[in-house]
RNA sequence: AAGGCAGCCUAGAUAACCGCUCCCGGCCAAUUCCGGCUUGGGGGAGGAACUUCCGGACUCCACAGGGCAGUACGCCGUUCGAAAGGGCGGGCUGGCGGGGACCAAUCCCCGUCAGACGGAAAGUGCAACAGAAAAAACACCGCCCGCAAGGGUAAGGGUGAAAUGGUGCGGUAAGAGCGCACCGCGCGUUUAGCAAUAAAUGCGGCAAGGCAAACCCCGUACGGAGCAAGGCCAAACCGGUCCACACGCGGCCCGCGUUCGCGACCCAGUAGGCCGCUUAGAGUAAUGGUUAUCACAGCCCGCAAGGGCUGACAGAAUCCGGGGUAUGGGCUGCCCUUUUU
RNA sequence: GGUGCGGUGGCCAAGUGGUAAGGCGUCAGUCUGCAAAACUGAUAUUCGUGGGUUCGAUUCCCGCCCGCACCU
């Protein structure tokens, strides 16, 4: 397995999952950043992830550039996070997301908050 | 050098690593479908992809034929186009600047900019306030006749966005296109022009004021909805038919009824999938991230050498053709101002 | 992606060619021992924005900006 890819099946794509964890789910927010999640059916396959973005965030280019870093964020970080995880990101703020820095960051603090990350990275927050 | 106008070009480049998507090839599984992997090969946002303001292809619905209603367009010629919409040339009207007709009014010429620029002598409607009066004449002050009652008048005053042609002379009780000249206006004729229209000339004593981006009339065009159009496949649930078993009616068979079913078929078309769909072609929706070097532009710091920061507008979803709007940089031509020679 | 509707004081809004009603709110006053209620008065509007038509535009026409709803 890669450490770093993101193919299809890592990704959330029917309209259930997301009415799953959305409404099934565990809400947190940080710094303008919401994440829901919630364990799949599947415990030993790795974290499914999806990005939602309102219209009100922005422009299409906002919003793209928002979901892309989010996306890439969470690629980084993948290997970390626990097996059998569905989560959903949806940012309200695009200035708080300006890089992928900032948008790791806010990953791993809502994922740490969530104790959702395997234990070899949890020894350094 | 700065500014304005018009036209054209461009939309950073290269490399490394980590990723996404589609097509082709290969491998694995399966052989009816759905898939997974891949060190292989190739494609992967725009001039506006924005806006959804027009037109078309395409699809479905409606439709004997015709009309009404509604909407859009509207000087003339030519040209490109399937249409919408443009290009070029010309005319007319208006604004501004300059010049001319002795001044003014008004008109003419030149330059420049703008114009949704058919019709107001078919009809209906509208015009606040002010003003006597706003399209209808009954004229407020005034002027004239008259003792008065009353009559004549539209010169002058004043209001307004707009007041029944303008200037001058004659004329008169005072006046008035009442008469005349010039200008304007309308109609006819002739000439020039393909035409819009213009010029000349004759007649008319001036009627026919403004607003149709008010209703409207005339001419031309248009059936409606939109790819979330539309078509195909199709779980589950519900329903139906058959079948098998059991039970009931019955002495038995047929038959009828009821219940049940890892049973078969059908109806229906939801969840979901596929086509529509594209040498970009997705379906939570790709076209990305990091680093380095170079180039360009802008801003900031600095006396300078130089250093630092930032990267315009904006993201395809059926596809074309236009209109409009946003925007970084560059090139060419013209105009104008200042400076220098 | 497509289609339709709207934008008027701080808020809810009427008006649709002649210079913008009404209600809620806010402020001040009267009343009261103090308040509430009631009454009186005031506040302030480039009518989203830029052009055009018109003597005159919130209204008619065109272009932009913003908001809302509907269609799987």
């Amino acid at each position: 397995m890669p450490s770093y890819g993101l193919p299809r099946s890592s990704r959330l794509h029917l309209k259930n999952d997301f009415q799953k964890v959305i409404h099934g789910g565990v809400r947190l927010q940080y710094n303008g950043l919401i994440l829901w999640w919630r364990s799949g059916s599947e415990p030993n396959r790795p974290a499914r992830f999806a990005v939602v973005v309102s219209r009100k965030l922005g422009t299409a280019v906002v919003r793209n550039r928002t979901k892309r870093l989010l996306r890439e964020a969470f690629r980084l970080n993948r290997k970390n996070i626990k097996l059998g995880i569905d989560l959903i990101l949806s940012p309200r703020e695009s200035e708080k997301i300006k890089n992928v820095h900032a948008a790791q960051e806010a990953l791993k603090t809502l994922c740490g908050e969530a104790a959702l990350l395997n234990r070899s990275s949890e020894k350094n927050p």
